[in-house]
Parts: C-alpha cells; sequence; structure tokens
DNA sequence: TTCAGAATAGGACGTATGTCCTATTCTGAG
DNA sequence: CTCAGAATAGGACATACGTCCTATTCTGAA
C-alpha cells in the first residue's frame, strides 16, 4: 500500500489542491521501464510526480527518440497538453520505482474556480520548463557535442560525480541531440583529459573543473525552482 | 490614443480577467523595432500582444542572438517567467507597429483567487509554447537545414508565399539555428529547384508541392491553438 | 574454464556546415 | 549619370559529425 497522505504532507498538496481534489487523488506505482504516460493518448489526468526518477521522450516520424528532460519529485506532468493539444506529447518512463498521484481532470476543471493556486503552480512550472528547454535548445543548437556534454555534466552531476537521470551514453546521445559514435568520441577525449572515469558505458565525473572551460554557455538553472508551497496560503 | 475598449472587446479580455484588472491595464504603443521586453529585466507586467507582429529572442554568452518565434495576436509575454526566474528570459521586439495591454503583476497577484480562467490561459499559453519549442528543437537537431528549412516554409508561408514573421536571410539563419552561409546555399538549392522566389535578400514561396517531401517531420500545429475565449464563461 | 553472443570501442570515409574572404550587385548622394 | 560604400552572393577550405563497419571486450551459460 502506498501512503497517500505521507506525500500529500511532504509536498503540502492540502495547500495546493482544494479539499475535494485531495480526495480524488490516487497513488499509483510504477516499475522500472513502465510507462508513465503513453504519448499520443488523451490526456485524462495530471499527474504529480512524487517517489523516483523519470524521463519524458518523443520519438519522431523517421523513428528516432529524442530526450527532453529527466524528472524527480517534486513535478507534474501532462499539464503541457492539458489546453492545447488535450493529448500527451510526449511518452514518461519510470526510470526507478516510481509513485505518482493522478488527478483526473474532469474533476478538477470543474473544481478549477477553487483552485487558482493549482494553476499557479501549474503556471511557474511551465514557465520553467520552457525556459528551460529554450537554454538546453540554444546550447545544442549552437555548441559542438563537446561543449555541450561539459555543460551538461557541470548542470547534471552531483557531487559525488554521478548522473542522477542516465548514465547510459546511448541514452545521453538522445539527450544531447548527438550520435553515439560522436558522444563516444567526445567521452574518450574527456577520458584522456582525466575529466571524467569510465566503465562499461557508465560515467562519473572526476574533475569538475576542467569542464567548466569546455563549456560554451551554461545550462542556466534547470529543474524545480517552483516550490509546491510557494502557493500555499 | 489607443483605442483600449476596442481591443477588450475583440478578445473578450472581459471574460478572462476580473474588473479590476480590466480597469489596470495599460495600453502602450511600439514602433518597429523597438523593444516590447528587454531580456534581464525583472519582470514588472504581463503583456497582452493585441495588434502588429513581434519576434522575441535572446543572445547567449557568446554573442550570437537566437531567435525563438515570432507572434501575432493574440497572445502573451512574460508568463513563462512570472513564477519562476522573475526576470525576462528573451527579448521581444515589435517589427511592425504593435499594441501591447499592459497588466502589471502587482495587480494580478493580489487578484488571483478572482481569475483563475486567466491562470488556466496562461496555462494553455504556456503548455503550447512549450510543445511548439520542443517540435522545433527536434527537428533544428536532426535534420539538416534544408529540411528545416523546408518545414518552416511549410508552416509558416501564406498562401500568397510570404513570410509573416521576416524573410531577412540574416533572421532566418538565427530562427533555424543555421549560419547564413549555409542558409544562403540551401536557398539557391531551392530557386534553382523553382521552389523559391528571391530578390534582395527576400523570399518568397512559389511551388510549395515540392517542399513537402524536403521536409522531414512538419512543424506540427504551432502559433495560438488556445483563445483568449475558451475560458469565458 | 571456455566459448558464443552481446555490448562497447574505435577505424574509415563521406558530408553538412561553419569560417573566412572575395567578387558581384545594389543603392543613394552628388 | 557616376561612383563610393553597403549589401548580397558565392568560392575555398577546414572540421564536426553521421553512417557503416570491424575489432575488441565483456557476459553468462555450460
Amino acid at each position: 500500500m502506498v501512503p497517500l497522505d505521507h506525500y500529500i504532507q511532504r509536498y503540502k498538496l492540502d495547500g495546493l489542491l482544494s479539499a475535494d481534489l485531495v480526495e480524488s487523488l490516487r497513488p499509483i506505482r510504477k516499475e522500472p521501464g513502465e510507462l508513465i504516460i503513453r504519448s499520443g493518448d488523451p490526456v485524462a489526468n495530471i499527474i504529480f510526480f512524487v517517489e523516483g526518477r523519470a524521463k519524458a521522450y518523443g520519438i519522431m516520424d523517421n523513428g528516432q527518440s529524442v530526450l527532453a528532460s529527466f524528472y524527480t519529485p517534486f513535478d507534474v506532468f501532462g499539464e503541457a497538453e492539458l489546453f492545447s493539444s488535450r493529448r500527451y506529447a510526449l511518452s514518461v518512463e519510470a526510470i526507478t520505482g516510481s509513485v505518482c498521484l493522478f488527478l483526473p481532470v474532469d474533476a478538477m476543471l470543474k473544481a478549477a474556480p477553487r483552485n487558482y493556486r493549482l494553476f499557479m503552480y501549474l503556471c511557474g512550472r511551465l514557465g520553467s520548463k520552457l525556459t528551460d528547454r529554450f537554454t538546453a535548445e540554444s546550447i545544442n543548437l549552437r555548441y559542438p557535442v563537446e561543449s555541450r556534454l561539459a555543460s551538461f555534466l557541470l548542470a547534471s552531476t552531483d557531487d559525488d560525480g554521478k548522473l542522477p537521470g542516465t548514465d547510459d551514453l546511448g541514452e545521453l546521445a538522445d539527450f544531447l541531440g548527438a550520435s553515439y559514435r560522436q558522444l563516444a568520441r567526445v567521452v574518450r577525449y574527456f577520458r584522456d583529459e582525466g575529466i571524467l572515469d569510465r566503465s562499461r558505458g557508465h560515467v562519473r565525473v572526476i574533475d569538475r573543473s576542467k569542464l567548466a572551460p569546455l563549456a560554451g554557455d551554461s545550462y542556466l538553472q534547470s529543474g524545480s525552482f517552483v516550490k509546491p508551497d510557494s502557493f500555499t496560503a
């Protein structure tokens, strides 16, 4: 059994949602590799991500997958398409065992007048996601893979040098918009320079100081700026 | 004098905003080339774009400018940063003579509980902007300039073959994330193929049918999906 | 331990694209 | 009309990158 109340308290969801909406939250557990959202499905739920790690990606007409981002709690999925296409644009997949709280959209829309805080929060998250995307896109477009990887590593590794999202080279290539081959070249160069450590497709940064000069721009502040309780009364 | 009431009625802003917020709208006229938003400034207003054409762009650390998008009425600026960085991330510049309605954020935040419709609208616009960006980014990253230009022309030219945003090659290069040189090569190729017409740096499509096979993916539906009156009572 | 199959690393080669620079065309002032 | 300066077109060259393919390493089953 998933402790629903635990998450409601931890993220102060009763401050973000009206009481009836808190009632209609359904906790769902997802195992690694399981889809949380299937791209193309109609938007039936707004999903609060409260436990685990997940990634969002799309598939292009030519079959290539494009990684959009990695998520850690607290976050929201499905808000982007709610009022526009009404169909999920990206798939979201659990990387580790994860817990989501599903909020049915019809309930939410019905309760809209009492939930301006929720919409303010959603605006905040959407805003950050938008500016993050723009930053990432600009970098991807103007800088060589070497700089992109350096920027990404600077922004995404923890103090230990480990990558929270993924450290699989294939996925990283998708995320950075490069081919596996090219990324491998750059990784090899970084290893030769003593910047990172390599073992069986996994990567760990050992000298962050050497990354900065290689990163053209920096990934600006990414991730969840907006805390759910910013809008709590 | 700018006819404020005219725009309020045309876009049913009194359905989107509470009466006191409608009161605090200030119409501002901008001449071609004038900045509507200066990147880096604190977010003081949410800006409704009701007349003209405008473009949004950012400047990277290396000085290159990156064109983010073109706007036509009805649209909103400044909503993305409102709850996150609180500083405008991009500059917005009027292309033609334009009219904007400025809504001070402090008034808006004070009136938030009565304006859930506004926030729903903002969520809608932010959502479309986000998915549009992702689509554009994916295409920019995976396809050669030839395909990108084809996609862009398919999506952005009117029936006349004219480009609504800009047809200046330099700007187009920024927007597509290519160098002027490379774009010029592709334009020349398109002209040789009888796809478009060229005169003094300006472009006009003459045979749309030849573009489709060149565009890898399509720019999905872009622009303002979400109408301001979708949320009117 | 041994070996087959899979995963990873890396070589070879072609191409799209960027940078730099020059030739050509256009524009407006006189 | 003429010419200087600016805008545009395009050539030459270097390179980052992608595709294809092969060599090497690793894994687990027997």
